[in-house]
DNA sequence: TCCGTTCAAAACCAAAAGGTTGCGCACGCG
DNA sequence: CGCGTGCGCAACCTTTTGGTTTTGAACGGA
């Protein structure tokens, strides 16, 4: 076993997971709103937040018939070590972080979308914009 | 896509190129040298590397008939601003340095020659130098 | 000039990952 | 009480990944 750091960097690596911790950055969300505006099946995105908790990178807790999930700040602390290790990780300029969040959102967002689209496309135009 | 962040993070989700990485950390070595620890095939290691090339993580120069490999550390920058924009960074004390860096090392090798160990099961005829 | 070294690419294979559908199990509202 | 809602689990399919062995190309030294 080489610890925890396996499962966070693979679950990291998925554009879905990132684009749903990005969603729990701003607020706590029930599994079905996280669900809404991906473009796969809600098991599908059962499947995500499992690979996402048993990283530690979320918790999820029943309350009612809702599950809420909650991002769990400290796995990413693991990373951050990590990365200390390999030298200069100075801080960047916070204007980054807006202009990331929303182009990470909508990244993968659009990428999806177009995913899906492009299983339905059949002889659609090859030339998206 | 969703840039090269996925690559990146896909790419340190693997011990062995983890291990790889913290080898370079220490020094540019040739692709032979970067195997020589590892208990995979040399053209494993090269997959490897080309996928950490392909990251952006690291690069390859050709010197003579050797090929150089160098840390990147730009890309890992990606990682952080990435990483920044979810908020507690904070560094960790530098004491984390060594013993991370020794650990992962050693863990890589330890988990690959377990692997290694039980696919051969009884024959205790190994006796590397 | 020929040979050994250094490495990547190709052709496979087993296993894991990402997705789907369908089922079942709790819950709380009428 | 019963039924719809919210969610996880299991079975299945397809693609990717990590590994192997084999082949062969580029380069330097003798």
């Amino acid at each position: 076993m080489s610890g925890r750091i396996d499962q966070i960097f693979a679950a990291l690596a998925d554009p879905t997971r990132r684009a749903i911790l990005a969603m729990l950055l701003e607020d706590d969300m029930a599994v079905t709103d996280v669900a809404e505006p991906l473009p796969i099946s809600l098991a599908g995105v059962s499947k995500h937040l499992g690979v996402l908790a048993a990283a530690g990178l979320i918790s999820r807790e029943r309350r009612g018939r809702v599950i809420w999930c909650k991002l769990e700040p400290d796995a990413l602390r693991e990373v951050s070590v990590w990365l200390q290790a390999f030298g200069q990780v100075e801080p960047v300029e916070l204007d980054a972080f807006e202009r990331f969040l929303a182009a990470e959102l909508e990244a993968a967002r659009e990428a999806l979308a177009e995913a899906e689209a492009e299983v339905q496309a059949g002889d659609a135009t090859d030339a998206p914009p």
